[in-house]
DNA sequence: TTGTTGACCTCTT
DNA sequence: CAAGAGGCCAACA
């Protein structure tokens, strides 16, 4: 039988419980997100209480392209409320579209009232 | 296997 | 006030 590349003294949890990755947790979050509201990496990485892996949430929207279902990525925006990765999506402008259809004002690749439109998963899902 | 990059955020100088 | 570097986890070459 093959062994697994695991060491014991390591732990590697890449493919240990792939269910269970930081991955599918961002993706339950944006999920989460109501339409016509938007929210920031760092906000769902305090949530999942790890604000120091914020690059992993902008991370794991790489992977949400081929998550199921499609997560709605367009939701999720930098601090400042600006669309850091729309050059990633489809389309550079498929994320404005997205988001107009939300009817979320965007000027300058930035969402207007972002903060009124924030919606922050700490709050609204209540930390335990 | 290791090393580097990546849609970020925060602190320090 | 502005700019730079650090740090996290995971995937890619």
């Amino acid at each position: 039988m093959k062994k697994p590349g695991l060491k014991k003294s390591t732990e590697k949890p890449r493919s240990l419980n792939k269910e269970y990755s930081f991955f599918d947790n961002v993706y339950e979050v944006v999920r989460q997100i109501p339409k016509g509201r938007v929210t920031s990496y760092g906000a769902i990485a305090n949530y999942l209480g790890t604000k120091l892996s914020a690059r992993m949430v902008g991370w794991a929207m790489n992977a949400a392209h081929s998550a199921k279902p499609k997560v709605p990525a367009h939701r999720v925006v930098n601090r400042n409320g600006m669309l850091s990765g729309k050059a990633h999506f489809a389309t550079p402008t498929l994320m404005e579209e997205l988001l107009a259809k939300e009817k979320i004002k965007v000027e300058e690749d930035t969402i207007s009232d972002f903060e009124k439109l924030f919606w922050d998963p700490a709050k609204e899902l209540e930390i335990k």
